[in-house]
DNA sequence: GAAAAGTTTAACCAAAAAGTTAAACCGAAT
DNA sequence: ATTCGGTTTAACTTTTTGGTTAAACTTTTC
């Protein structure tokens, strides 16, 4: 069908995109090299999407999507905030894990470019509710004596500060730490055990 | 005097660059910018530092040099480590606040040329027995049970990583948390405590 | 006061990169 | 068979940007 090959084409492109605007940012990134790595020609990448604004804008909003996206188990599972908490390290770390490049990329240029930001923001919360459930069930464990009084924020802060960086500034650390690939490896599975455990205790109960 | 003029006209022009450098990233500074931004035309610029690549090298080793700069405290101090961690944390935590853009600058053009950074690297390790020394004084305080055992290398980066990302990150935070500047500010002061009793938490013995 | 260093002006070059265009080609649907 | 959307080719335009040059002017130095 002409529409899958469309599509085809559409993906390879949006994934080659992808890879280089995540790795190279907006300005290190050049519609050719983009061509190349989906197998086609500038003319075709043109006819696809328009101008570079336009495909970054879309690749930035999937990404962005993306990162937020992981962030949702936190609001929607009905489970205690102990165990929602440890599931969620694990979930993100191997997350970031498998995305090295992704935050450092939306932190990047929205930095530099922060208007593109703000339109993405609102489509977050729609369902301002969700948030509140989440508070509420904080509230509840805190008087039930399961957890102690701490800041939501300040925590959430916490957890992705201690996931996201070791893999954002890997070849700084490894290389200030003297590690090889492996140590880095080995250091990273430690680590899950280490943060997790940082993190209840920063929220539970004695 | 000649040599006056030289180094004030010399040190426009760094500040310039390190600025546009340090906010913009190398692929997204132009030399036109650093030139307008420093007073000067391009041709001066051009007459001072061949090069942008020229340029940017200098930028570059500067403020590694800088960020690394911070860590020594934690090396050459003779203070009980508890001790050193908290007025660690304190000062580099303002001075992070202070150079907001200097860790995302580091860790971007590091991951894009991981060239530019090995040089640099083995400037750092000359004097490899300050190293020793502060694993030898974390030995003896944990034998003296004042330190339970950890992993120096989890806590340091814990430490960093918990100062660095809140303000790398700052409008997708606050954009995420819905803060006002005033909101982060207070956010920050109060993350100082937190982030202290964490760390504190992870290395002293109960 | 002359030489030297610093600085400006303005025009220029060369390369890179975004984006366009037109013609031809190909495969599938009607 | 023909039409139409997707695709290639290749040449082209335009814009941006790094970098150069030469001439003139200014300031400092001796």
């Amino acid at each position: 069908m002409k529409q899958e090959i469309n599509e085809n084409t559409e993906n390879k492109i949006l994934e080659a995109a992808n890879t280089v605007f995540e790795k190279k940012g907006y300005d290190g990134t050049k519609m050719q090299e983009i061509a190349d790595k989906a197998g086609i020609n500038k003319a075709l990448l043109h006819y696809y999407f328009r101008s570079k604004d336009k495909l970054f804008e879309m690749i930035f909003s999937m990404a962005f999507n993306k990162l937020v996206g992981e962030l949702k188990f936190l609001f929607d599972e009905d489970i205690p905030m102990i165990e929602k908490v440890k599931i969620f390290i694990d979930r993100h770390t191997d997350f970031i894990a498998k995305n090295r490049y992704l935050p450092l990329f939306i932190v990047n240029e929205i930095n530099r470019r922060p208007e593109i930001f703000v339109k993405l923001l609102s489509g977050i919360y729609e369902k301002d509710d969700r948030l509140h459930r989440l508070l509420g069930q904080i509230e509840k464990e805190t008087k039930a004596g399961i957890l102690k009084p701490f800041d939501p924020r300040q925590v959430f802060l916490n957890m992705i500060a201690l996931n996201i960086f070791p893999f954002a500034a890997k070849p700084l650390v490894a290389g200030l730490l003297k590690m090889s690939n492996e140590d880095f490896s080995r250091f990273i599975a430690e680590r899950k055990k280490i943060v997790t455990e940082i993190i209840i205790n920063s929220i539970a109960a004695k």
